[in-house]
DNA sequence: GCCAACGTTGGC
DNA sequence: GCCAACGTTGGC
């Protein structure tokens, strides 16, 4: 079983609208990056863990986890020419583009900010911390995932 | 809105 | 296959 970082744009698509989606199960699609892609089609496992990070806002901050739920499946949105994903050069006999289904699992009671991790000297080997990566899905060490964890769940201060 | 850091495209 | 130009991401 492993770990991963998904980036989300939470005015498209928050934590909360994960955990109110029906069985709290979405389609995670519109991956346009070859790196991405290849996580998507080539290692992530149904059972894997997932930290939901939000990107493009005004704290951006892992928010909570989800987990895999479904092997790679076609991204559709790419024939789609109403779609923003739309990609006129993908090929319906030969796809491009993947996306799997993942299911909420936990809101973290205290977002764990990217300017915290930032500063953490247990996580400075992440991927998010790495200057410049923006891949929108990204493998978590095993420390890491723990680290975030365990300071998603602490209490506000008082 | 700016801009650094990447990724992609396409001419050669 | 190189690399310049262009497009996108995403923090600030």
């Amino acid at each position: 079983m492993k770990y991963w970082l998904f980036k989300s744009e939470p005015d498209d698509f928050s934590i909360d609208d994960l955990a109110t989606s029906a069985n709290q199960t979405s389609f995670w699609f519109g991956i346009r990056n070859y790196q991405a892609r290849n996580f998507i089609r080539d290692e992530l496992q149904p059972g894997d863990q997932i930290l939901f990070y939000h990107s493009s806002c005004a704290v951006p901050a892992v928010v909570g986890t989800a987990v895999i739920k479904s092997t790679a499946q076609v991204d559709n949105t790419a024939f789609d020419p109403q779609s923003p994903y739309f990609d006129a050069k993908s090929d319906l006999h030969k796809p491009r583009w993947f996306g799997v289904d993942i299911g909420f699992l936990s809101k973290f009671a205290q977002p764990v900010s990217l300017r915290f991790i930032k500063q953490d000297p247990q996580l400075q080997q992440m991927y998010l911390v790495a200057k410049g990566n923006r891949l929108s899905i990204q493998p978590v060490a095993d420390d890491e995932w723990q680290r975030i964890v365990a300071l998603g769940a602490k209490q506000q201060p008082a």
